[in-house]
DNA sequence: GTTTGTGAAACGATTCACAGCT
DNA sequence: AGCTGTGAATCGTTTCACAAAC
């Protein structure tokens, strides 16, 4: 397991989304530079994200997208499926828990929580919405290994805690605040207004 | 207008956020180190950010925590509203319809576009959902400064195509696609099963 | 005494360029 | 001949450390 750079492994995900579209098409081997055109970066780029795991390819040839695609999803991690609980049933938690992406992709949801009462007891999808009074109870009784949170910001953090404190290793975080957490838990927050911002940057800026 | 880094003006919204609480809490001053700990970074770096742009502190004192504010929102060009295009009413477009943080913060969604009939007509707070194929017309007689793109993967890339031909130059990209758009344009993709791969990856990597 | 602003140093990531397989 | 794998070179970002300002 070498230490590599986030941006690195958001590019692995990307070659793998990508081979499995040459598998569908039925194309069998691919270079770095046929991946790297794809993705919009360079070839070199490629060789390197992948040496830092071994090597691949065949030389004078190229890789074979089936076994490069399985070796990413070795990677990656990707072998099984994840439990996920979605804290927040709001709007954005809703359309998270609809989106067929995530189950697609090995992430179930099996636990949703909110504080509204009005939710509280209403089943989605044969999901009950819990209170999130009752997170420690439903969680020790039902372990997931990721959490996504929507909440309002004010809450964020209290929930963290408590993720935290159930052992919880991985958060997707899409209320907007920094989380503090300790380090060898791993959070990802995709914070909405923030990209709409660095828009705002790019168009005032030329 | 300098040239700096995405990551540098991704702190530097952040630090907005953070002077906006202490405004709320009555603190008139703010040390770097004061808004390098409530955003996990360090006071060099909160100030060598800074630097690009001005200088904007009193030494041995900190900075002016309403002064800075306004210069940051200046720096990210959030003196006025932005008028924004949903383009996809699905279960995320419709998230973000209602999501409250872009308006609050400047982002007024003025035109939203579906390919769905039984969407096309309806009216939500005010706004038509207009078909997709009227892209062109309404976008014509009312241009916007940046599109929100949450269709299907396979209808993203054409509609992006369709966008820079009008002129759009901001696009917040939904769809789990890389597109590809003249590099004058502005691009900010947010992949959410990416994210949670990059979870994945850290689960499995210890 | 405190905290900024900033060159210089350290670090990290990307690109180059080519030897080594196929 | 073609394409990978990888050290070395380059480029960019972060951290250090200190002189200057208050």
């Amino acid at each position: 397991m070498p230490k590599v750079a986030e941006s690195t492994v958001r590019r692995l995900s990307l070659y793998l989304r990508f081979l499995e579209e040459f598998e569908e098409q039925g194309t069998a081997t691919v270079s770095s530079e046929a991946l790297a055109s794809r993705g919009g970066t360079t070839s070199a780029q490629v060789r390197k994200d992948l040496s830092f795991f071994g090597s691949f390819g065949k030389r004078g040839l190229g890789y074979q997208v089936a076994e490069l695609a399985s070796r990413l999803r070795q990677i990656l991690g990707l072998g099984g499926r994840y439990s996920v609980a979605l804290i927040g049933a709001g709007k954005i938690g809703t359309a998270l828990f609809e989106h067929h992406g995530f189950r697609d992709r090995g992430f179930d949801i099996v636990a949703i929580f909110d504080r509204d009462p009005a939710k509280i007891g209403s089943v989605w999808s044969g999901i009950a919405v819990s209170d999130v009074a009752e997170l420690e109870r439903v969680l020790t009784a039902n372990p997931v290994d990721i959490a996504i949170l929507v909440t309002p910001a004010d809450a964020a953090q209290e929930i963290a805690d408590r993720l935290v404190r159930l052992g919880i290793k991985a958060i997707l975080n899409f209320a907007p605040v920094q989380l503090n957490v300790p380090h060898e838990i791993a959070v990802r927050t995709v914070n909405l207004v923030l990209e709409l911002e660095a828009l705002s940057y790019a168009l005032t800026n030329r």
